[in-house]
DNA sequence: GATCGTATGATTGTATACAATTTTTATGCT
DNA sequence: AGCATAAAAATTGTATACAATCATACGATC
């Protein structure tokens, strides 16, 4: 969770900043490895539940099983894998109830970080750009009935918001759930309409300006949770292993 | 995160009960060097900020170099350690700011735990008995003057309010930053009085108790969040590490 | 036929060896 | 002396090799 880059905290960089020149870090394969990975999650080629076995992974990326093992064990402490000494590795096991606590805990973070946003006064203005930005990527890609691009706006609008509270450990938590959510979420295209979704958040950003907390929590509260609650992400795993070509893992 | 033992739900295990079979799993190296990591740094050993040479802590430890390595990258993930590639990894430097954005946080985390309890009607009765036992446990040692075990009985405390939430994901987030928070209070013992302390924390459980959300949060908040704003660890560790024998790490 | 013991293969855990990069030290020049 | 440059040491990143453990299959014993 430490190795997010630094979120500027100002509303946004100008654009002949140094600060554009942060070192950027050799990249090294323990990297690539983690995010081939969770590439491969979030686009279903793995399943919640899934055998990894190292000597296939690290022969398929070209790479020794060290660092693909130092890259399990990156996943293993934010949650993406769960591991079982001499047993093996799989991708987490999803079910309806982590599901439904997973979002719950990103609700908790997401709040807390508003009502702070609030009380530093950071709730209108220019510091809200970024969320209309997000708000207004949801609407061209819900025109285009990019289900993909909407969530990944649907992902940044909520990032924006953690962002807000200008506390950096409640946004690496965040991070860390956004990312085992962006995997849930490649499962499954979210049960709602595309319109309904972007009013969703139009009328979320309304309620944020307010600065009104209680209303706060009660918005976010609705909209994460309620969310969810109707879909069977257990049944949605299940056909997509079954739809599989061929061994289900054993 | 994900290696904690999962936490029985009920308010307390009955005798005859399989779940007291929990696989044990082999311990490995790796979990070795993670629990010696943490026992320096939370005594002192190590202070944030100070290099930590792979070679070096191999050999003391006397394994090779592989777990040591996978080790750091459960602890980077965590946020324990941070990285650099080729450069090296630190304990994580530590700013009043971070100390400040990390209590925020796990209060976050306490208060959403809250919430769902007394939704979940498990504010009352038996579920309420880790606390009390909790509570206990401080006062037993605030009249041993026992500062360490005070501490434990606090994080205790909180740890239990966390589980009261039923809610998994937020409990394994709490556990990530109460690990961090041990090696920052390994520093300082608090500002505090221990009786005052002791005091604070049977209001705060007659508080809950009472199942008024926003008194809840209210207190949470007063509880955590004021505890510390008195105390400046940064002139703290810079005290500890010219206190330190040789070579404060360049 | 069921249960236990044993052998085999697959997979993970650990150690050692080598390559790439950074930091330090030594050196030469102005 | 001061600074730039280059060799050397230290440290990290990666690959390979070996040991420990687990899973499965097969046969022996009761």
């Amino acid at each position: 969770m430490s190795r997010h880059t630094q979120p500027s905290l100002a509303p946004q960089a100008v654009s002949g900043d140094d600060s554009e020149w942060r070192k950027l870090p050799p990249q090294t394969l323990v990297d690539r490895v983690v995010e081939a990975l969770i590439s491969q999650a979030a686009r279903g080629v793995i399943l919640p539940g899934d055998r990894i076995v190292e000597t296939d992974l690290a022969e398929k990326l070209g790479v020794s099983r060290v660092p693909v093992r130092e890259a399990l064990r990156l996943l293993e402490s934010s949650g993406i894998v769960v591991n079982a000494p001499y047993k093996g590795i799989r991708l987490r096991p999803l079910t309806n109830l982590w599901v439904h606590d997973l979002v719950e805990a990103r609700t908790a973070l997401e709040t807390s970080a508003a009502h702070r946003a609030v009380d530093a006064g950071h709730h209108r203005g220019g510091w809200i750009d970024p969320l209309l930005r997000a708000i207004s990527d949801m609407e061209l890609t819900a025109r285009r009935e990019d289900a993909y691009g909407l969530a990944a706006a649907d992902t940044a609008f909520h990032r924006a918001i953690c962002r807000l509270g200008g506390n950096s450990v409640v946004l690496d938590l965040w991070e860390t759930l956004a990312r085992q959510l962006t995997i849930v979420f490649g499962l499954a295209t979210l049960g709602k309409p595309m319109p309904a979704i972007v009013q969703e958040h139009h009328d979320l950003l309304s309620v944020l300006m307010l600065g009104d907390k209680p209303a706060i929590t009660r918005a976010l509260h609705e909209h994460i949770t309620v969310m969810n609650l109707a879909v069977d992400y257990e049944a949605i795993q299940e056909a997509r292993r079954n739809a599989r070509p061929q061994g289900g893992q054993p």
